[in-house]
DNA sequence: AAACTGGGGGG
DNA sequence: CCCCCC
DNA sequence: GTTT
């Protein structure tokens, strides 16, 4: 059963249960569709019904209203032979080589949500030995080894999705990504049931600092690494000798609070108190609470908001207005970014006096991108890379703002009409994954 | 040796 | 540049 | 850190 699709350069790794296999994968006969001009590849868009399309509750309404946008906005444009929620928009995906019913089983396997929510709770069998890399991921995070705690990660999640207890190093072996170094850590926890290296860690004060440190809001490898040279070791001596960036006051002055994983239902009270106080600022708004939320999450480490509006215009005084509202009632307590004329915001808010301070982000987009801000808010930050990089390798651009073509790494094109999520896979050639599929 | 987990934006 | 968002 |  395969559990993982990763790609790469011209190949697709299926991780397996039997460890990994490869496939070669012909991505030039797949994207032929894209080798045409912008023009030509607007006029295929068909005129078959959508009705397989059925886009979520949660952007149903904002769907529609986009394909109005896009009429309205492009009139004198190819796009204008788009019919509102009639076109197909798989005439961008991979329908070019239907013949090929075996890359088009590659296809659904690799992409696919092939996860049921019964296959995708498989428990971990590895659970004695990620929990000790976990710590190792933690700490070269700190230490801003960023690839190389991407290998633990990587190492991580296929111990997790290993249908297989690992029992010896013959085991570990067979699992993609995990090489002779990892082997050796695993060899030491299967016979000691620990790892020296970790010990020695926990005992290490440099470690422990960076740790310590990398945690505050507005501090990253630089900073952390600057001030343990300067001899700083606690967060007293922070608060009483650094020099502190505005953000790093307030993620140290909130330092623990900030620590804290926020139960479901209040992220549900806050998006209630944001969205009411939004919505009676500025009728007809739509918000959506996005992030670890939306991906169903029952703790969420903070709480992400998207905004969007038919007259959104990023210039306005939309976002503003709301921030200020919300602080005079004292919801918004800090702000980590400027509150004017901005459509990102990034603050503290407290849902009730005496309450933990949580860290929200507010985002508002113009409608046109809802359905890009919608995938990229929502996440995981890992789902994102992925498709991006899936992206990518099609020969298109993935953002926040839009799906585009590549044409170098400078030149892109116009953005594919993409109106809900849904369609965002779709053209990529991927199945669509709910928001709790994409918690990877 | 170089890629790998991208693309964008605020301070 | 450094740090942040997902 | 691992892989190509
Ligand atoms: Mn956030």
């Amino acid at each position: 059963m395969v559990l993982e699709y990763e790609v790469e350069e011209r190949e697709i790794v299926r991780r397996g249960s039997e460890g990994d296999t490869k496939e070669a994968f012909d991505f030039s006969s797949k994207v032929t569709f894209y080798k045409k001009n912008a023009k030509e590849t607007q006029s295929l868009l068909s005129q078959v019904s959508s009705s397989q399309i059925t886009p979520s509750q949660d952007c149903k309404e904002i769907v529609e209203s986009q394909c109005k946008y896009s009429l309205e906005s492009d009139s004198d444009s190819e796009n204008a032979s788009i019919s509102p929620g009639k076109y197909d928009i798989s005439s961008y995906s991979f329908q070019l080589d239907p013949g090929q019913s075996k890359k088009q089983n590659i296809k659904r396997t690799y992409f696919a949500c092939q996860k049921n929510p019964e296959q995708l709770k498989t428990s971990n069998l590895n659970e004695h030995i990620t929990s000790i890399l976990e710590v190792l991921e933690k700490n070269s995070h700190s230490q801003g080894e960023k690839w190389r705690a991407f290998a633990y990660g990587k190492a991580i999640r296929v111990l997790k999705n290993a249908k297989f207890k690992v029992n010896s190093v013959e085991d570990a072996k067979k699992l993609h990504g995990i090489g002779l170094k990892i082997q050796e850590k695993i060899q030491e926890i299967l016979e000691t049931g620990q790892l020296r290296r970790v010990q020695l860690e926990s005992s290490d004060e440099r470690t422990v600092t960076f740790n310590l440190f990398s945690q505050v809001f507005g501090a990253g490898p630089a900073t952390v690494t600057k001030w343990y040279s300067q001899g700083f070791r606690t967060l007293e001596d922070l608060k009483q000798k650094a020099k502190l960036t505005y953000q790093q006051e307030i993620g140290l002055a909130y330092y623990e609070e900030l620590q804290q994983k926020i139960p479901r239902e209040e992220v549900t009270q806050i998006g209630k108190i944001v969205s009411d106080t939004a919505i009676a600022i500025v009728p007809g708004l739509k918000v959506v609470v996005c992030g670890s939320y939306r991906r169903g999450r029952q703790e969420c480490g903070d709480v992400d908001i998207l905004m969007t509006h038919k007259k959104t215009n990023c210039l306005t005084d939309l976002l503003p207005r709301i921030i200020q509202e919300l602080e005079k009632v004292h919801f918004l307590t800090d702000h980590l970014t400027k509150i004017e004329n901005t459509d990102k915001y990034m603050g503290v808010c407290q849902r009730a006096p005496g309450m933990p301070h949580r860290r929200i982000d507010i985002k508002l987009f113009p409608r046109h991108e809802w359905a890009c801000a919608l995938l990229y808010f929502t996440g995981s930050g890992h789902f994102n890379r992925s498709i991006r990089l899936w992206a990518r390798k099609l020969s298109m651009s993935l953002s926040e703002h839009a799906l585009v073509r590549r044409y170098s790494e400078t030149e892109k094109g116009e953005p594919v009409p993409v109106k809900s999520e849904q369609e965002i896979f779709q053209v990529l050639g991927l199945k669509y994954q709910a928001p709790e599929q994409r918690d990877i």
